[in-house]
DNA sequence: ACCCAGGGTCATA
DNA sequence: TATGACCATGGG
């Protein structure tokens, strides 16, 4: 089994997924520290209450009190984390001058800065390099653990690194330059993720069950 | 009532 | 390096 055949079996059985679900790139790295261990359902809620306060933007969310951001994102969960996660991020990309030159920066330098932000680990780090910044990086989260485990393609208790260097390499390789890969790795994930919403389940522990639209042994 | 969700930090050993 | 506590809302 290929991870490029388990990327066409989930794009046969889901379609294509066009993430991330944002109005702008903004948005999208906001979201990606909204979501942290959150249902995306909250975090929409979060989103929509930044907009109604026109606070969809790094210098509003930057100046603002503490409190005020706590209250926009409360939806969301962790909000007292969070408010200051958002406002750490905003610093950074303010003082950093924004997307513009932050797009000029190169892969390996911008994952070590996002990653020195106070609240922004691997995940959401890669999150906003792939979906905010088109860079080619396999985000690994509990779903993807969760189907290359079962799968018995990882181990699914790797350390992040690890996990996501074995799948980047595994489909450079399967592609061998006859594909984009940003754009791959962004389709992947997503339907990972949606695969992961309604079939690839915590429990059961099916063993290697999830690639059918309907999970066999959530059945059983 | 319980489990889960598109994690990360910090203290501790 | 690797656990465990903690953060908090909302849906099933």
């Amino acid at each position: 089994m290929s991870f490029l055949k388990v990327h066409d079996a989930l794009l046969a059985a889901y379609g294509p997924q066009r993430w991330w679900p944002a109005r702008t790139t903004l948005e999208v790295m906001v979201g990606a520290i909204l979501t942290q261990n959150t249902a995306w359902t909250n975090v929409k809620k979060a989103v929509a209450n930044l907009h109604a306060a026109r606070a969809m933007d790094a210098e509003v969310i930057l100046r603002a009190p503490h409190r005020t951001v706590a209250a926009w994102i409360r939806p969301a969960g962790y909000f007292n984390v969070k408010a200051k996660r958002l406002q750490n991020f905003c610093a950074w990309y303010v003082e950093r001058g924004g997307k513009k030159k932050l797009r000029r920066c190169d892969t390996v330098a911008l994952r070590q800065e996002l990653l020195s932000i106070n609240g922004v680990g691997p995940e959401t780090a890669d999150d906003i390099l792939l979906y905010a910044f088109d860079r080619p990086v396999f985000v690994i989260d509990a779903y993807t653990r969760r189907l290359f485990s079962r799968l018995r393609m990882a181990e699914g208790d790797e350390p992040y690194d690890a996990l996501r260097g074995s799948v980047e390499q595994n489909l450079r390789r399967e592609i061998r330059g006859r594909r984009e890969l940003a754009p791959l790795f962004n389709e992947y994930h997503a339907l990972i993720v949606r695969h992961g919403k309604d079939v690839c389940r915590p429990r059961p522990r099916c063993a290697a069950c999830c690639l059918a639209p309907r999970c066999p042994a959530a059945e059983a």
